[in-house]
RNA sequence: GGCGUCGUGGCCGAGUGGUGAGGCAGAGGUCUGCAAAACCUUUUACGCGGGUUCGAUUCCCGCCGACGCCUCCA
């Protein structure tokens, strides 16, 4: 079945078909690096992250291209949200973005996040963002005030078609004293006069200044993906204002259609004290980060329990979630452990080959999972079957010959590995650390087995309970000892 | 108030007009020096009220409730 993807834009599920065949071009809205990125960063962009491995799993050829906003978002007082945080440590605001652009790397690399092909930063595109703004005056779209620019919305007839919000409706939200010099309330920045005190700050036709939040998004997007390109992604809780505006700017600047298919994510929540699931955020004070979840859980448990639920909807983070994601994930991993060392001592050969039809049938059901808008509980909900059926065959009396292990192995090298990235990733280096501590542990492994062989439980056990200590744990089978990591 | 999403068993969480997805937790069993793991069996479901239908958890209407956005947030 071909891939369907839930178009915010019509709010239906659509058949993707991308604008040229077998290519993507993918923009995300990338974090604001004021700070440490937080679980619901987190879920966003793991959520992106498999979609972009599930359609290059398909044959797709993506370029994915995620911003970095590092100047022009300003909190509701007006102040710049880089500028706040670098006088509240007495930084240089550049040392700001720099320390949690990396910081953001780092722990998405953590999270087998695999890296956008490109992560323009907003203060890297300031001509590019100038331009079209300059576009957007001659073409009778903006208009400039004392030093600053702004989208004139009743030239943009379409406002509103991504958030269904009609413009005449929203009057009453406007606050009075705020931003008088727009003609309408609903209109927003483009480029914003500097004050004296405002450290970053940029030439341009209408004097110094810094560009507004939503045109950087506009400008890179066109600059890497061109006026239309196939998805634009982000959180749910930048609908609007933000997407709204990116699509006014740029179809107003462009001519052209932006991007065909919009896909959301929901938030993360946490309760509160009495229980109620409120967003994770910043403001809030209610996040965790994702340095200090690492600390807790495996990276690829983070990745499972935000698999477990749609991307689109939205999820509650507690330990006892967590925990249930950390069991529902260690099944399948025991299995994939268990593959891996029967593949040590197994016959060659293809006995037990029955089994690679269950196979097929299992990346089939996955991919009919993926393909129904990317719906990865119920993909995991196949891997969990097929994991039944491989301990079964496993645990059998059943010779299974290295091929047949091989093909498991495979399977979910490919679809928990590839696509999910929920597989511990294995370095196949010769000789590297991890060799050399496993060779250790199999020695110990061997140790303890001629222990038990002379019924010497406590240096057996002696030996399991280090193990266990070192965060090793063995498993004794019937034909022997098998070891994985916690 | 406006716009939107959603209400599934102890918990998490898919899905469908008519055979109880899946996971976690619980109970019993098999296996085992113990442990662990695995497998088998098993217990609780679809917010409330109407309507359409032979039949609705699934479609329609209303209500209640939760959350998100409308002002910075992924």
């Amino acid at each position: 079945m071909p891939l369907q993807i839930f178009n915010v834009l019509g709010r239906e599920k659509q058949l993707f078909e991308p604008l040229e065949e077998g290519r993507v071009g993918m923009y995300v809205c990338g974090p604001t690096v004021y700070d440490h990125a937080h679980l619901g960063h987190a879920k966003t962009y793991v959520a992106f992250d498999t979609i972009v491995r599930y359609l290059r799993y398909s044959g797709y050829d993506v370029l994915y291209v995620q911003n970095i906003t590092d100047v022009g978002h300003l909190l509701d007082t007006g102040e710049d949200r880089i500028l706040k945080k670098a006088r509240q440590i007495q930084a240089v605001p550049m040392q700001i973005v720099e320390t949690y652009t990396r910081s953001y790397f780092e722990d998405m690399d953590a999270l087998h996040v695999v890296r956008p092909d490109i992560s323009p930063r907003a203060s890297g595109h300031v001509p590019e963002q100038i331009k079209m703004i300059e576009e957007l005056i001659a073409s009778g779209h903006a208009y400039v005030v004392d030093g600053s620019v702004y989208f004139d919305v009743s030239t943009a007839p379409e406002y509103g078609k991504l958030s269904n919000r009609k413009i005449d409706a929203q009057q009453a939200g406007w606050r009075e004293g705020v931003n008088t010099d727009k003609r309408n309330p609903e209109d927003f920045a483009l480029w914003k006069k500097a004050e004296p005190e405002h450290i970053m700050r940029w030439d341009s036709p209408w004097g110094e200044g810094f560009p507004g939040w939503h045109i950087e998004c506009s400008a890179m997007a066109r600059k890497y993906l061109g006026p239309t390109f196939d998805i634009h992604g982000g959180g749910i809780d930048n609908l609007f204002p933000h997407n709204e505006c990116e699509i006014a700017q740029s179809e107003s600047a462009n001519g052209a259609p932006f991007a065909r298919y919009w896909v959301l994510t929901g938030s993360l929540q946490v309760s509160d004290a009495d229980g109620i699931p409120v967003k994770m955020s910043k403001s809030l004070g209610n996040f965790v980060t994702v340095k200090d979840a690492l600390k807790q859980y495996r990276p690829e448990v983070i990745r499972f329990f935000i698999q477990t639920s749609h991307y689109a909807g939205p999820v509650i983070y507690s330990n006892d979630s967590m925990t249930s994601a950390r069991g529902g994930w260690e099944r399948i991993y025991h299995a994939v452990r268990l593959t891996e060392q029967m593949m040590n001592s197994a016959p060659e050969g293809d006995d037990g080959n029955a089994f690679l039809e269950r196979l097929e049938q299992a990346r089939a059901a996955f991919g009919a999972a993926m393909d129904d808008d990317f719906n990865t509980p119920k993909a995991l909900a196949t891997l969990q079957e097929l994991t039944r059926d491989v301990n079964n065959l496993l645990n059998s009396d059943a010779t299974v010959g290295l091929s047949v292990l091989q093909a498991i192995h495979e399977t979910y090298d490919n679809l928990a590995g590839d696509v999910l990235g929920i597989m511990p990733q294995n370095g196949v280096t010769p000789m590297t650390d991890g060799d050399r501590e496993a060779g250790l542990i199999e020695l110990l492994i061997e140790l303890r087995a001629k222990a038990r062989a002379e019924k010497n439980y406590a240096e057996s056990d002696r030996i399991r309970d280090a193990l266990a200590e070192l965060g090793v744990v063995l498993e004794d089978r019937p034909d022997g000892t098998i070891w994985r990591t916690v």
